[in-house]
DNA sequence: ATACTGAGTTGAGAAAATAAACCCAGGAGG
DNA sequence: CCTCCTGGGTTTATTTTCTCAACTCAGTAT
């Protein structure tokens, strides 16, 4: 008897082992999408760079702290630099590399959907300024982030812009050996 | 005896209590910061509307996708919509709120990282096109994020802004009772 | 009657997050 | 010298989440 799988059950793998992340969001999403990854990188952004500033300013674990630093240390977005305050030992200071900075329209993207719908009643807690070159006058206003395409239409509603498959798009049935995590 | 916490361990909870999250990165993150929900909406934003197109297309547990749907549709990101095949029970798909749609340029920015920096070889699988509404020519040209002040100043390199205090804006001390996913 | 589908629910085990104690090197104070 | 204090972590135990896989249920299709 036994009769396994009688319905449509979740297929017994395999036939559906699509890969589900064979695009580029989800793989930024490996790397920073743990939970606390991009509020260290926001910390990091806004000048944190040591153990201790982060752990004040998030009030995460400091063991998952440690290991998120090592974890976005290993995928280039951080770097460990040395430091050593006159007469202590040497210790380490945590930098955005550059690969960490890109992520700022990311993160502006994010804080202007927050305060979009969830801001505090009080109003936005953090408002995104443009601080200009010094040579440039001082600016000051507020920033946003907005959708362009490469023939200049800017300020694209999302709704303007779709998904087109790239010279790296893989189907569905065809994949294997996903990027998964 | 009992000396609890003789050297500098983890303080003892309140003092550090710092509220980590009054900022709307932080309360968007604890809305769509969990682990598949961007992705969800991600393939809602190509045209997934069903339980089973979200399953297939993500190859993610199905009860894990139940609960990430209600918690969308909570949060007011996705709504359940009726519809009824001829000949079959009422079911419900999911559909993106404005709100939803609203994530789009957060998920482009992320492409666009991923892209740059984890890029599948033969480059990447995805490209974000323009499509303009019927009235206009066909574009069809590719989207990017750029940041933007509000005098003007346009494609703002990622280190030509920085976070000031807003209205709601609190600091380390007197913070209470915070958000905290 | 038996099988098949889409849309879930249930439950066991593994992995990750949290909380809080503990460690260590180098000063400062007695 | 001995003890305390600090910054920057590590260890250990508990709780929460995820994953995997089996199961349910309503309604056609065979």
């Amino acid at each position: 008897m036994e009769i396994v799988n009688p319905g449509g059950y979740d297929r017994p793998v395999e036939t559906q082992r699509i890969d589900p992340v064979n695009c580029s969001v989800a793989r930024a999403l490996a790397v920073v999408g743990e939970r606390w990854s991009l509020l260290i990188v926001r910390e990091a952004l806004d000048g944190a760079r040591r153990f201790g500033e982060f752990r004040a300013r998030l009030g995460m674990a400091s063991n998952l702290l440690a290991t998120r630093l090592d974890t976005l240390v290993a995928a280039g977005v951080m770097r460990r630099v040395p430091y050593q305050e006159p007469g202590d030992r040497q210790r380490f200071e945590y930098h955005l590399t550059e690969q960490g900075q890109d992520l700022r329209p990311t993160l502006v993207a994010l804080l202007e959907w927050g305060d979009k719908y969830l801001a505090d009643p009080q109003g936005p807690s953090v408002i995104v300024r443009h601080r200009p070159a010094d040579d440039d006058t001082t600016c000051e206003e507020p920033v946003k982030v907005v959708l362009e395409c490469a023939a200049g239409h800017t300020h694209l509603p999302p709704e303007a812009v779709y998904r087109a498959p790239g010279p790296g798009a893989r189907f569905l049935d065809t994949a294997r050996g996903p990027v998964r995590s």
